[in-house]
DNA sequence: CCGCCGGCGGAAACCGGTGTCAGATTGTCC
DNA sequence: GGACAATCTGACACCGGTTTCCGCCGGCGG
């Protein structure tokens, strides 16, 4: 083998006034179904540049009609989609979202992600997950270098790491465009998608209330965490105002874990009195509520009603079923996928878009009756 | 509004000869952290061309040591990293891998999916996923032009979609190689990471034999689903070994839900005499287990023992707590991204990678327990 | 001392799209 | 019917990498 005969690709470096055309003749004429098409093969096919392919492709308003529309059809016959990679090289965008979270709670998860991505497919963006541990020092680190590397044209953040102050600082100064999501408006409304967690655990007592309990809990999430802070203030307000008090000895401090759930109901349930509703901060919470009271024999909910908040699969597991408040977790991460395109497209002062949040709602089970005898 | 004015993209008509530019002088000539940096900017920093800073990149071995140290050492003081879209577009390949899944049990997607993220990242690659429908008319068309269009270098599926021979024939058409999932060697060896159902439930019948249990029921998971019939057959096969049966009818077949648990164990418990154990076919199918047994009143594990599948998060927030099979998920995402990665790049026949199984252990909690009084 | 060979470095083409802008093609109006 | 403006079209450069091809260089044998 004298000579590699390198590839098919001849090149004839100086020999210019020679070829009138640089292919004879196409190779490809009749549409092939079976063969990668690119914007060259439709512009011959059509009989026009690739520049005007490429101007049907992105609805440029400036092709005549009759031409769009036969470009159209060759493009659905043959079954061409441009490559995104290279669109991403030459927009300078990578039409591809992050979606940021060290979250636990593998449901909420799944559903927002899903949720965030059937929209945005439907806007011809994707979605690339990146799970982090928000107490690692790498942490800015790690995710700038996710950004920048991909060229992400946004993020969306869960919480807790959506509460993070510093990290939203970089990523306005990475002109990253993102969605917090997020319990409390602390931020320019346009990056959020809000849940109103306040007038949630303030229908929460309203429930406990009228179910005629009045040595009322809370297991509150971490403090660090917005919505434990938002579900706290939220509950103890409007058990105040129903002349209803939540005593510091009633509010115990978790982390929105099992395990702290069952160490928290263990301190409130050893009180004299005891309580006879326990609101936990989160269906975690609860189950751990529950193993408690498994084990001290504590009856739910004839001798203790526990509510949560999620309304994970997990709530409806649980016996008895436990009684939450549902968060439309599908529903935020939609709006949150659109909300984020709207901004990246530049069309973000919509009013409509301007705040965007959901109301949570109870869903009353078996957990919660009147308090017990 | 008489025009569209169609996008932000604003032309300018006819005033070419305003401009005279669009970069002045190269911006870059000191390494400026906060700015993007090309191959062009590393060549001229280091006195190179382009070419030798791209064989530097990629392992080339024809660089001299000298210059691959001070091109290394450059890249890393300007936090230079390869634009992912160029390089694609160079390579004709992604770096991207997907992850395809219908399933419904959220743990055990997001367990899998961060394991497999990790691994991946360390090697170049992303993870896009894509939840789809398999009941979908356009379930294989769907997956064939997420492939297409991303130009995958690869996919993962996760059970069930994982057991679909016609996807499988598709992405060997596609030439997209490929990692299943599955319960049993329903392929060439080397496109499996298969977890060892059989052995696992062999475990459980052993686990119950030895605690004394003589009528034992199972309730499968959908026959369409592989690890259902290996669960069965291993069970079953198990318990004969040590003279014990699996009639008829106390075998149920649900569909690894909540709800077909809760019915399954209702069919089971009116059984006369009804079982002392049951072995359900997933944590959620023995949730439904717990289910029937709070409403009629049945002790766990006093009267009825369960066992259960996974050990996913709801297992340990039972109560009683579930007695379940661990399957190392993570450690499964990790081995398929390694596995799916090693045949890409083409050394897919080393021993160690050809046979890629998990083996699932016993988790005993306070589920299980002698038969009862 | 010369010529040959092999390793290294650089210019230019290329991957598959898009932006720019001049030129061609219409349509309109006088 | 001709001039002019508005609308369409296409040649060309470019995005940021990789690959091809070629030439330079040094080391070696003759």
């Amino acid at each position: 083998m004298p000579k590699k005969p390198a590839t098919k690709v001849v090149r004839l470096p100086a020999k210019a006034p020679a070829e009138p055309r640089a292919r004879p003749q196409s190779p490809v004429l009749v549409p092939d179904l079976a063969r990668k098409h690119t914007i060259n093969d439709i512009a011959r096919l059509a009989n026009v540049s690739k520049k005007t392919v490429s101007r049907v492709i992105n609805e440029s308003p400036f092709v005549r009609e009759e031409t769009r529309a036969r470009i159209t059809e060759i493009i659905k016959r043959v079954g061409f989609t441009p490559d995104p990679q290279a669109r991403a090289l030459a927009f300078r965008r990578s039409f591809l979202i992050g979606l940021i979270y060290d979250n636990p709670n593998a449901p909420y998860v799944i559903n927002f992600q899903e949720g965030a991505l059937g929209a945005l497919r439907r806007m011809g963006y994707e979605l690339v997950v990146h799970p982090c541990d928000r107490h690692s020092d790498e942490f800015l680190t790690d995710i700038r270098r996710f950004i920048t590397r991909q060229k992400l044209d946004g993020v969306v953040m869960l919480p807790p790491v959506s509460e993070n102050a510093t990290l939203a600082e970089m990523l306005r100064k990475l002109e990253c465009p993102y969605i917090r999501i997020i319990a409390a408006a602390l931020d320019d409304p346009k990056n959020l998608v809000m849940s109103m967690d306040r007038q949630s655990a303030a229908e929460v007592a309203e429930h406990l209330a009228k179910l005629g309990h009045r040595r009322i809990a809370m297991i509150m999430g971490p403090r660090s965490f917005r919505s434990a802070i938002e579900r706290l203030e939220g509950f103890s307000n409007a058990l105040a105002d129903r002349g209803l008090s939540l005593p510091p000895e009633f509010i115990a401090e978790g982390s929105y874990t099992f395990e702290s759930g069952a160490a928290c109901a263990d301190a409130l349930l050893s009180r004299s009195p005891r309580p006879t509703a326990i609101f936990a901060g989160n269906d975690e919470t609860a189950a751990g509520v529950y193993r408690t009271a498994y084990l001290r024999g504590v009856k739910i909910p004839d001798e203790l009603t526990v509510i949560g908040f999620d309304d994970s699969p997990l709530a409806s597991r649980l016996c008895p079923s436990l009684t939450t408040m549902r968060q439309p977790i599908r529903d935020m991460g939609r709006m949150a996928a659109e909300k984020l395109v709207a901004k990246i497209s530049g069309i973000s002062d919509a009013p409509a878009i301007a705040a965007t949040t959901v109301h949570p709602h109870l869903v009353v089970r078996e957990s919660s009756g009147p308090p017990g005898k």
